[in-house]
DNA sequence: AACCCGAGCAACCGCATCTCA
DNA sequence: GTGAGATGCGGTTGCTCGGGT
């Protein structure tokens, strides 16, 4: 209780103490339910006081118990949100930190509204600590480690374990990252409130630097997932629909801070991040609006649950390391990954269509690996912050429109992204977040330039154009979208940033150069369909080292599997970076693929700590 | 002084998920 | 395998407060 007398909990306290027990037994009796034993509404002092000595007595937890022992008149669930909220010795109270604001938007820029996740004080970490415990020497992890609970939380480059730190010092290491004594409930008022603040004001929801800082985790993710083990053969195996997106498509979406004019951000209307739908989308494909722009989020499951949880890096979809296998088919390991996958091929054809799922992380906007045509059946359901959701709908013109369907946006990603292959459309349709804006302004920037030159598809990058095209805010005014009724948007910032797509000799070396990329994997594909097929059946699913495949544990004498499954020569490595070297590997993993029995026990043993 | 309105926040509600018998 | 209870999460509601008119 030591922070009871912060400033939020002095208000609460002065509440109480302004409720005069003649209030205070009205509002009792006005709240009884149903048979009168439970209360609702504000909390006393005096209740509050009987919960904190029953949680001092007894623990947290068996919360409808606390009824029946304290004698208090509130259900378990009001006791635990008060516990948990109000009354936690170790809550943090008072005003947000300018630095703990930031984090907040951080973190809701790679998660939506995970608030719980973005509230985790004390996580469970045993996974990445089985990482960090084999992790070489003055070697920087590469990218985020998706683990349970932290996975989203632990930005690239921000993990550097050092040889000889122990291992509870990596853990507070890791801890400094979240918002350590804030309740989700405190941080969803607080996005709220300030989301709602900077709507009235015009100001976008998320700044310019929360872009590019998570533009550059997306690219480095994206970058980093490229196999660095010097064995091609993987290109050739790439799934169906799954191909790696070249990386210069994404250098199209790395904006500089140069890039911003000093008005930017006032641009009327065109703030980058929550522009209205309606006036983002040029009235050409305004028909979608409803779809798009802020695209819904289609969730992982809400919970992740707690005996499961596999290290993986974001940034990776991971059906370009397991092509046409199923990853999900263990619906409690999918929803560990939380694994960014609309294609979702059903090898078995009993393979439950809810083992799609999402990365939450943000980088499922550059590796989503989407297919736009496949049908979607996402056990998960559409999330999109609420605020931004009322802005897309509102400004639409169509403000009781329902949840635009998916179909529809996989309708809009196919009739404006012509030329490409339905694979190679990474779609962040699931992320509703600040991906999800650019990408949408990508996608709307190729749309654009497909309709006024049939060139390419691939924008220009914009950083070329930049210093030329945008030397202050009459450049901006000039690319205004004139069928925006605002007059500007982020999508004209997109669409009309690179004025000189065709043409060039660097757009048409960058269109070629990703054509054939694509041609020669659909190639491959092609060659590779019916074989991986065939090996996809062979793998045993019951491993939980199927997923990385045989050759994950380094030269292994299973050369027979490393031929059937040389899916990925080296998922390790492009999961976590080439730092991580095969020694490490194989320490790690015991040295052989049979020892998965012991790492777990290692895990076991390390959660149990 | 009275009223209005928006901000901030605590609490509730419905649903999903987990646990356990 | 299943169902009931417990728990957790995210969205929403409603209350209080303070500022403006």
């Amino acid at each position: 209780m030591s922070n009871m007398t912060s400033e939020s909990e002095d208000r609460i306290m002065s509440r109480d103490c302004i409720n005069s027990p003649t209030v205070d037994e009205a509002s009792t009796e006005r709240n009884m339910i149903g048979n009168g034993t439970l209360k609702k509404g504000p909390w006393t002092s005096a209740e509050d006081a009987i919960l904190v000595d029953y949680v001092n007595k007894h623990g947290e937890g068996n919360w409808n118990a606390v009824q029946k022992h304290s004698g208090l008149s509130r259900c378990g669930k009001s006791c635990r949100l008060r516990w948990a909220n109000h009354l936690r010795p170790d809550l943090k109270k008072g005003a947000f930190t300018p630095e703990e604001e930031r984090r907040i938007i951080e973190l809701h820029a790679k998660m939506g509204n995970k608030w719980a996740r973005m509230a985790v004080e004390t996580m469970s970490i045993w996974n990445i600590l089985v990482l960090l415990e084999f992790w070489p020497s003055n070697k920087t992890v590469k990218s985020s480690i998706i683990g349970e609970d932290l996975c989203w939380y632990v930005p690239f480059g921000q993990v550097e374990p050092v040889d000889g730190l122990a291992s509870s010092t990596r853990r507070n290491c890791l801890t400094e990252l979240q918002l350590p004594g804030r309740t989700d409930n405190e941080i969803k008022n607080f996005w709220n409130t300030r989301t709602k603040r900077r709507q009235r004001a015009g100001l976008p929801i998320y700044p310019p630097d929360i872009c590019l800082q998570t533009l550059n985790d997306n690219t480095q993710s994206q970058n980093m997932v490229t196999f660095t083990n010097g064995d091609t053969s993987h290109a050739e195996i790439l799934p169906t629909n799954n191909f790696q997106i070249p990386a210069v498509e994404f250098k199209n979406l790395e904006l500089s801070h140069e890039l911003y004019p000093p008005s930017f951000l006032d641009i009327p209307g065109g703030n980058f991040l929550d522009i209205p739908g309606g006036s983002l989308l040029p009235q050409g494909i305004g028909s979608s609006c409803n779809n798009s722009f802020l695209f819904p989020m289609a969730h992982a499951p809400k919970r992740i649950r707690r005996s499961d949880t596999y290290p993986v890096c974001d940034g990776g979809d991971l059906n370009d390391f397991f092509p046409n296998v199923n990853l999900y088919q263990d619906d409690k390991l999918a929803q560990s990954f939380e694994i960014s996958s609309s294609y979702n091929q059903n090898l078995n054809g009993d393979i439950p269509s809810s083992s799609s799922c999402f990365f939450s992380g943000s980088h499922a906007f550059l590796n989503g690996n989407t297919s736009s045509s496949e049908p979607i059946s996402w056990a998960t359901k559409l999330e999109l912050p609420s605020l931004q959701y009322s802005t897309q709908m509102g400004s639409c013109g169509a403000p009781s429109s329902p949840l635009p369907s998916l179909e529809s946006v996989d309708t809009l990603i196919q009739s404006t992204l012509i030329g490409q292959t339905k694979s190679d459309s990474p779609s962040p349709r699931n992320s509703g977040l600040l991906e999800a804006v650019l990408y949408e302004s990508q996608t709307m920037k190729m749309s654009k330039s497909n309709n006024n030159s049939n060139a390419s598809v691939v924008p220009r990058d914009i950083t070329d154009s930049s210093s030329q095209n945008l030397q202050g805010d009459d450049d901006w005014e000039a690319y205004g979208d004139p069928m925006s009724p605002l007059g500007h948007s982020a999508a004209s910032v997109f669409s009309e940033y690179t004025p000189h797509l065709s043409g060039s000799s660097l757009d048409e070396h960058q269109s070629v150069e990703i054509i054939s990329v694509k041609h020669e994997a659909e190639e491959a594909i092609a060659k590779q369909s019916d074989r991986e097929d065939e090996k996809a059946n062979h793998l045993n699913y019951s491993r939980p080292d199927f997923l990385l495949g045989s050759n994950w544990f380094g030269s292994t004498s299973n050369a027979d599997r490393n031929k059937d499954q040389s899916v990925v020569s080296d998922p390790i490595g492009a999961l976590l970076g080439d730092d991580f070297c095969s020694d490490s590997k194989q320490t790690f993993l015991g040295h052989e693929s049979g020892k998965w029995d012991d790492i777990s026990e290692i895990c076991r043993a390390a959660e149990n700590r």
